[in-house]
Parts: C-alpha cells; sequence; structure tokens
DNA sequence: GACGCGCTACTAGTCTTGTCGTAGATTGAC
DNA sequence: GTCAATCTACGACAAGACTAGTAGCGCGTC
C-alpha cells in the first residue's frame, strides 16, 4: 500500500513545475526551470523519466512527436513524505523541529495563530460522526 | 564557514550512538544500534571513518588498539542543518510543514501553546536593539 | 617469545542521483 | 517524397552512500 514516494531535490523541482503547470512536455518543464539550475533537455529528459517509472508522473498524451506527461501524485503528498522521512530521523519528535523554527524566526504569531486555528476546528469537527475512511486502524 | 554537516540516515543512526554514549569505540557504536538495522563491523567502521573525516567525530584517544572517538557536532547542529534542508525542498515555507504536522496529529494544541509562550517571550526580548527583519532568512 | 584475537587500513562492488551525449525515429513543412 | 528539427530511447559516467571482505599489525596472555 506505499503509494507515496520520495523525491529528491531535482526531482522535487521538476514535480514543482508541473504542479505548477498542469501537464508538459519535457521541453516545457525545461525552459521553466530558473536559468541557474536548468540543466541539459536530456538531464530532465532522465529524470523525467524516472519519475514516470516511480510513479508521480504519468504520459497523458502525445502532442507531435512529444509526450505530456502530467503528475500522479499531488504536492501535498509528496510534501508529505518529506516531512514524515525528516520526522523519521528526528526519532518522530516534533520538538527540536518547533525548537528550530522558532530559533531562526521562521515561525511567526500570526502563522500559530492560523494553526491554533485550524486545530481547534479539526478537534471540534471530528466529534461528529461522519468518520472519513481516513486512517483506520484496521487496514490489513 | 560551513561548519554544519549533512548527515545521511546511517550516519544520523551513528551519531546518535554517540551522543548517547559520549564517546565510544567501532565496537561499542556496532554493539549499540538495535538488532534490525545492526551492519556489519566493517559497515560501522567505514561510516566512522567518514564521519571522522566530515567532521562529525574526532579520536580522542586509544584503548588498546582501538580508536576511541567522541562527537565533534552537536546534535542540535545536525538537526539543525536537516531541518534547514528541508525547509529548502519546501521552498523555504513553514506552511505545509505544519499543515501536515497537525494533520497527522503529531502537534496538539498545549504544544502550541508552549510554543506560542517561548515565541512571545522571544519577541519581547528582540525589540530592544537588534531590527533583524523577521523571516527573510535569506542569508546565503 | 609465540599466538590468537580484535582492530585498523584498504579495497571493492552495488545503488542512487545528477549529468549529458548519441543514434535513430517521428513529424511537419515543403 | 525529402529534409531538417525535435523527440525518444538508450547508454555512459562520476560522485556519494552503503555494504562488506581481506590483509596485516599490535596487544595481551601464556
Amino acid at each position: 500500500m506505499k503509494q507515496s514516494v520520495r523525491l529528491t531535490k531535482l526531482e522535487l523541482a521538476i514535480m514543482n513545475a508541473f504542479w505548477r503547470m498542469g501537464a508538459a512536455s519535457v521541453r516545457e518543464v525545461q525552459d521553466s526551470l530558473p536559468g541557474k539550475k536548468r540543466p541539459a533537455y536530456t538531464t530532465v529528459q532522465t529524470v523525467v523519466y524516472r519519475l514516470e517509472e516511480k510513479g508521480a508522473l504519468r504520459k497523458v498524451k502525445r502532442i507531435g512527436n512529444a509526450y505530456v506527461f502530467e503528475p500522479a501524485i499531488t504536492r501535498e503528498a509528496a510534501q508529505r513524505r518529506l516531512i514524515d522521512d525528516l520526522l523519521d530521523l528526528l526519532d518522530g519528535s516534533t520538538r527540536p523541529l518547533m525548537a528550530h523554527l522558532m530559533d531562526s524566526g521562521k515561525l511567526s504569531l500570526d502563522d500559530l495563530r492560523e494553526i491554533e486555528d485550524r486545530l481547534k476546528r479539526q478537534e471540534a469537527g471530528k466529534t461528529e460522526g461522519a468518520p472519513r475512511g481516513g486512517r483506520k486502524a484496521g487496514a490489513k
């Protein structure tokens, strides 16, 4: 049941292009990469193909002799995987994470307020019915 | 001025052993690794040597014919690097991070309260002098 | 002083990621 | 139908990480 895919830096940069553009050809993706880190066409091509193998992209059609790909996973899922991997490395504890975010000024009070609101809504919302088959334990 | 070292999963597992034990020999580290993921002695040895080259460990003495190593970087510094790398991948935004932590129930309201308090104290303490443009983060 | 054990030092193979080139196929334009 | 442009398909290679084996040295023991 592992549908989540681990992406490397370059793979993520390329996926970002797809999430931004929806569906695109290798050429379009390469053109869209910011100048400084724009690899050769075939480099982008190789990574796109690898992403397809990994299940992060899928071919949707051809235009001319070129394939058009689109994302097969959401940005959220990919980010989730990234974060879970990090938490795993941190032994599952969010403490060092939060501590560092605060120390480095990456978390503002406003950010916190927003999160707090959301968390409250979440807690409130989950006591009423609609179990939303999310992550029930039983999953074989 | 780059003193921070990027650690991989195995390297981190080994550093964790050192942070836990203080100073140790390769043998001690290997023995301390949890059974499931205990690599061969020479594998641990190779990684320990690599960590020394990277500056994450240093030799402190010999006991018998064996070297004893100790951490040359703190766990906090290593974790900081991990987190900064992640933020880099997330385009510097903490939003998806916080959102996922909440969704997966890794952040409680209590956690948030604590963080909020700390953040407030921090802000109060820094209004004097240093302007520190909050999140501009850029700092190459 | 000889022996064996454990440790170091070195070597080596495999995998992943990033990088790109080349050959050949396809296509649109004439 | 021919041609040039553009893609795909495939191969290659370097670096880094992970994995582990082997050779040989040194230390403690008898």
